[in-house]
DNA sequence: TAACTTTGCTACAAATATTGTAGCATGATG
DNA sequence: CATCATGCTACAATATTTGTAGCAAAGTTA
């Protein structure tokens, strides 16, 4: 699959629109996973395999190159990590972690 | 594939942490997309397949029953919209789209 | 009321993406 | 050296997504 690259077609939109780009790459497998598990600190490749708990190294592989390629995620001594921009993005979606919360309450009650 | 239920193991984690059911949700082909396509208001089910240009009715239809047991999304008169934990999900994540377009921007120049 | 349309959705095979396991090359450690 | 850990690739098996066709039900028109 190709990277998903601002302004140029992507899967689900071929307006070039950078958030349909974004959409793209977020919307694929493990993409926010490994955002999400980044997050925590920086993780060689066989630490975040295995705080991904079940992404094969194939598929790792292949999301860390589109991260950074687009700049999200970059490798260091320490090891793969989030960019600047990265972190920038994930402090967008980090409420998503408290307001699943209440989403799985809400779902809990109505299930009653 | 099931559908990603907090407090249930999904892909990616057998520790039932809402979050980690919501990211399966979350990437998902096309659940993003839909979501935000939905903020613009209601759309019947062949509305929404237009907006979001090249989606097959199956996995519409598969992802559209996903969202509405996870309640992000119901089915009325106007057609399909979000709920209002839908819309309280939408509210978090719609900085993306401004967002994206600074991305963009530094892509755009780093590339130069 | 009988012929069109439109709509929501299913069927199903082809195309694509993801997993799982094995293992290789490289560099560090004893 | 021999051993081990790491980063990663190969590749076949499996699962997901697409694309096209089309059906049943609900309007609309004549």
């Amino acid at each position: 699959m190709a990277i998903p690259l601002p302004g140029f077609e992507v899967r689900g939109s071929k307006t070039g629109k950078p958030i349909m780009a974004l959409l793209d790459l977020l919307g694929r497998t493990w993409s926010l996973g490994i955002i999400w598990n980044l997050h925590s600190g920086p993780a060689t490749f066989r630490e975040l395999q295995q705080r991904c708990e079940k992404i094969s190294p194939t598929l790792l592989n292949t999301r860390l190159k589109e991260l950074k390629t687009l700049q999200l995620v970059e490798c260091q001594e320490a090891g793969y990590q989030l960019t600047n921009q990265g972190v920038d993005l994930f402090d967008i979606i980090s409420p998503l972690g408290s307001w699943s919360s209440q989403w799985a309450q809400v779902l809990k009650e109505d299930n009653k």
